[in-house]
RNA sequence: GCCGAAGUGGCGGAACUGGCAGACGCGCUGGAUUCAAAAUCCAGUGUCCCCAAAGGACGUGUGGGUUCGAGUCCCUCCUUCGGCACCA
């Protein structure tokens, strides 16, 4: 008795699929293409413990989708790979002294094996990982694109998607160099270029983890100040580090954000991230040491505040302020005339030249204290605001008023310059910190509300105590005081970023080594030059090494490497040593939607036509975990591979969608420690591939946060064995059609359903709305199990429609329909509208907006015969009897409602 | 603290541009089939009033508002989740 088996239609089918190469695509469109379409999935990192059951979610979403188009006509690209340079490996060879490498490719062969069981339409043949040397070559080509590149940030042009843009990525040939680095000589010239490429190096702190043997990116440190993977400690070390200039894309990742059709949330997170302000910048002359305190200092430090005030006049505000000047950014310059005091980052270059003798000690000892903290541990500790006053003072350049200079770790070194004024009228933060040290507050914002008191309000309002601009908006305050301040030298219109560069740099093994040379000395010691690995020497591949074990250094494990790998001598004579960092996981995840587009070209990363063809990707989905970091980079990437020429959009993804986390049964996040962790063979198992994918459709919305029910799994699984039974005999002994399934023509209700199925599932698939239709299936399910005969034309279109979702049962039940071959590539059942329309309709009758009725009316009707009919049903008239009749609103194919008085 | 998303039966969720709240599934109850069970099929299932039916009242986090009519629009507050977090 051929009861619903999965496990025999399943590994059937995947076997028939895998023969007859059945999702292969080529680069070429088939006849009678309806277009080209690339979905792609997040693809993942191939971790020890397998698939789990986040990652069929998005999988199935965009399997539906293909296979849906697919059977529209579309040409459709759906590839898959492996993330699989990282930690993890890393850390199982340093336990088990496994190579990576091996760690990796079984990880993989496990994962290929998982996706394969699930019955995913992916194009095998274009499977990548970013391990590949075949791979990470390209990978490294593109970091010399970005190591070739300076951004030009005035240039304007217009790009090949008819777009005027300002600010350009270009060679770094076509930089221009200035006359006075020119005549210092060739290597003033590269040190100059070197300075300006999107690749750089820089002695920058970061946050080394002893434990992990590496630094890690800001991103990679827990708000604890713990390493995200293990939980180990922090701590800050300035080491030479290669970074991105991310910081150049600002605006164009902002700007460019805008026309993709993403949620506008991730859009907002996105932008925060990248945290555009708009204020200014003003500079403060630092009074002369030792003069202020005197009883008759004032009048000298008039003279020389004077003295500035006239030199800038005359010679305007500069890109860099004398070595007396301390510059402030600030986004309300409207509040200049309640500074009462000011506050230096403690790592402020000027805090060592102004510190008077007095305070030295004191202000030594805070700069040591905050030099172990992070960023983070810093705002850790954010209770009590701490402070020293460095015994000197500035001049605020509207009034002359003397203003005492602090240094406070709440100023951060790496935002605007490292310099605020403070104005605690009028910043929570400012506020706080002159309470805590009893400096004087004054306000110069009315709220301009008696409820509300000025002192802390930080809104716009009405300017006061503030000269000739009292009585000014806030709004039209910051636009003149910024006009006054550039006239008169003094300061700017500015803009800051929150975004930092990007720290690229790892000290690891399992990672793409970077293709740079260091030159050195005879003694081995490096010279600050470097040189790009040719282009026809790329791929470097990794070393063969088999000592993994962390040195306790910030010393990477290729500095370890054999010597004919680390050392070279150029054809000029010149000694080199390779660089021994290597990239973050990050890199390959950056471009590897190209490479499947061309993943066997051997002569560049991606044929260009190959490129114009598939991009932009047209629905990228996948966890939210990647909205910020992921996407934000491979945007950057795209961007820089765009400025030179090598790709044609701007924007690599034109559709976004984050599918929300699967919880397990009891709420929670699933994780090994809770126990509530649901493994894909299981179920798959038990239950077989298509319930697993029906089940994860239908559990709720793609995007929202679901908890897994096993009922839930068994519920769908039922329904798969109602579909199964509507058509296969479940009586007979062998695997035959139902005879109830007949070639007998649909019935008027029957034909209604089926078109109106076939509209709603149709609709619902476009929409991403997968659970809905999954409903209208099961209704259409329901109805037709009843039905004796079942005629065989609406089980073929319920098959076609099933196929996306359950793509083996469909496949299997195809075929008991008499088709030969898969049911892959036939046409998309299409309906007519004019068949959905009913004769008749039941509406509502409302008395006062309470319904009190049901009534059936010609669909035609309109509204005067809607309310005659209304009228004449007993229940209303028993409810309008006696009463007033005020209004009656009739809404044809709606509603009819009383309104009543009496 | 700031930004974002969301609060609907016992549970997951549905409801187009304001127009029958609870589709579909789970769970539960009853029945059929069975020696019995599993599986399957049929029926019922928001809460309350009423012996029951008929009928009625209440009902989409809270409180208010707009409207003939609000889960849907506006304002207030509460809760949960996600992100950022001394960014001047």
């Amino acid at each position: 008795m051929p009861r619903y088996d999965p496990r025999r239609i399943e590994t059937k089918w995947q076997a028939f699929w895998d023969e007859h190469a059945t999702f292969v695509t080529p680069n070429q469109p088939p006849r009678g293409s309806r277009g080209k379409l690339y979905v792609l999935d997040m693809f993942p990192y191939p971790s020890g413990s397998g698939l789990h059951v986040g990652h069929p979610e998005g999988y199935t979403a965009t399997d539906i989708v293909v296979r849906y188009n697919r059977m529209k006509g579309k040409h459709v690209l759906h590839p898959m790979g492996w993330d699989a340079f990282g930690l993890p490996a890393e850390q199982h060879a340093i336990k088990t002294g496994t190579h990576p490498r091996e760690t990796t490719y079984n990880n993989i062969d496990t994962f290929r094996r998982q996706l394969k069981m699930l019955g995913f339409s992916y194009d095998w043949s274009r499977e990548i990982s970013t391990t590949d040397e075949d791979y990470y070559r390209w990978t490294q080509w593109i970091f010399l694109q970005l190591y070739d590149t300076w951004f030009d940030t005035d240039h304007e042009w217009t790009g090949p998607d008819g777009v005027k843009r300002k600010g350009k990525g270009r060679p770094i040939s076509e930089l221009p160099i200035p006359s006075d680095v020119a005549a210092q000589g060739t290597a003033a010239v590269r040190r100059y270029q070197d300075s300006q490429r999107l690749a750089y190096q820089s002695e920058a702190p970061v946050n080394w983890c002893p434990a992990l043997g590496t630094v890690l990116a800001n991103e990679e440190v827990s708000s604890e100040g713990k390493s995200e993977i293990g939980g180990h400690p922090v701590e800050r070390r300035a080491l030479r580090q290669w970074m991105l200039r991310i910081t150049a894309y600002a605006e164009r990742l902002l700007s460019e954000l805008d026309p993709l059709d993403w949620s506008e949330s991730i859009k907002i997170l996105q932008r925060n991230w990248i945290g555009k302000s708009i204020g200014a910048e003003v500079d403060f002359l630092v009074e002369e040491s030792g003069v202020r305190g005197q009883e008759s200092g004032g009048s000298g430090q008039r003279a020389n505040f004077a003295a500035w005030k006239d030199a800038r006049a005359n010679a305007g505000y500069s890109a860099a302020p004398e070595s007396n000047v301390i510059r402030v950014y600030t986004t309300r310059p409207d509040t200049l005339f309640g500074a009462t005091y000011m506050v230096l980052a403690p790592e402020h270059p000027l805090v060592a030249t102004i510190t008077t003798a007095d305070q030295r000690a004191a202000v030594e000892a805070y700069r040591q204290k905050s030099s172990l903290k992070s960023d983070l541990d810093r705002t850790d500790l954010a209770k009590e605001k701490t402070g020293v006053f460095t015994g000197a003072y500035a001049v605020n350049p509207v009034n002359g008023q003397p203003l005492p200079i602090w240094i406070a770790d709440y100023v951060l070194i790496s935002y605007g310059t490292g310099a605020i004024m403070a104005v605690p009228a009028h910043d929570a933060r400012d506020l706080e910190f002159a309470t805590q040290f009893n400096l004087p507050v004054i306000e110069v914002v009315s709220s301009g509300n008696d409820a509300v008191p000025n002192i802390g309000f930080t809104g716009d309002g009405t300017a006061i105590n503030s000269g000739e601009f009292t009585g000014l908006p806030t709004a039209e305050f910051k636009q003149k005081i910024a006009v006054a301040l550039a006239s008169q030298g003094l300061g700017k219109s500015a803009v800051n970023y929150r975004l930092r560069d990007w720290l690229f740099s790892r000290q690891r093994y399992w990672g793409e080594p970077f293709p740079i040379w260091h030159e050195i000395d005879a003694d081995g010691k490096p010279t600050g030059l470097v040189r790009a690995v040719a282009e026809n020497d790329l791929p470097v591949t990794l070393p063969d090494m088999d000592d993994f074990q962390p040195k306790g250094t910030p010393e990477p494990p290729l500095a370890a490497a054999p010597r004919d790998w680390l050392y070279m001598t150029a054809d000029d004579g010149t000694r080199l040593k390779r660089e021994t960092n290597s990239m973050p996981q990050w890199a390959g995840s950056c471009w590897y939607y190209l490479r499947f587009c061309d993943n066997k070209n051997s002569q560049s990363f991606i044929d260009p036509a190959v490129e114009k063809y598939w991009m932009p990707v047209d629905l990228y989905i996948g966890g939210a975990e990647h909205a910020v970091l992921h996407l934000l980079y491979s945007r950057f990437w795209h961007k820089v591979l765009f400025d030179r020429g090598h790709v044609s959009t701007a924007e690599p993804f034109q559709k976004l969608v984050n599918q929300g986390m699967i919880l397990g049964e009891n709420n929670e996040k699933m994780s090994k420690s809770r126990g509530n962790v649901i493994n894909p063979d299981d179920v798959v198992g038990e239950y077989g591939a298509d319930a697993l994918r029906l089940y994860e459709m239908f559990m709720g919305p793609l995007e929202q946060v679901k908890p897994w029910s096993m009922n839930g799994v068994e519920g769908v699984y039922r329904f798969l064995g109602r579909v199964w039974r509507m058509i296969a005999d479940d009586a007979a002994d062998d695997i035959v059609l139902s005879p109830t399934v007949q070639d007998v023509p649909l019935t008027t209700e029957q034909e209604r359903l089926v078109h109106k199925t076939i509209k709603v599932v149709t609709d619902d698939i476009e929409k991403l709305s997968f659970n809905t239709a999954i409903s209208r299936m099961m209704e259409f399910t329901n109805e037709f199990t009843g039905a004796n005969p079942r005629p065989k034309s609406a089980m073929e279109t319920i098959t076609l429609l099933l196929a996306p979702f359950a793509p083996h049962l469909a496949e299997e039940c195809w075929q008991l329909l008499g088709h030969n071959g898969s049911l892959a590539h036939h046409p998309w059942p299409t309906y007519d509208a004019a068949l959905l329309v009913e004769d008749e309709i039941e509406i509502p009758v409302q008395v006062n907006g309470k319904l009190r009725a049901k009534i059936k009316v010609p669909t035609a009707a309109d509204a005067a015969a809607m309310q005659s009919l209304a009228e004449s049903d007993e229940t209303i008239k028993a409810q309008l009897a006696g009463k007033t009749i005020v209004k009656v609103v009739a809404v044809p194919g709606r509603m009819v409602n009383f309104v009543v008085k009496g």
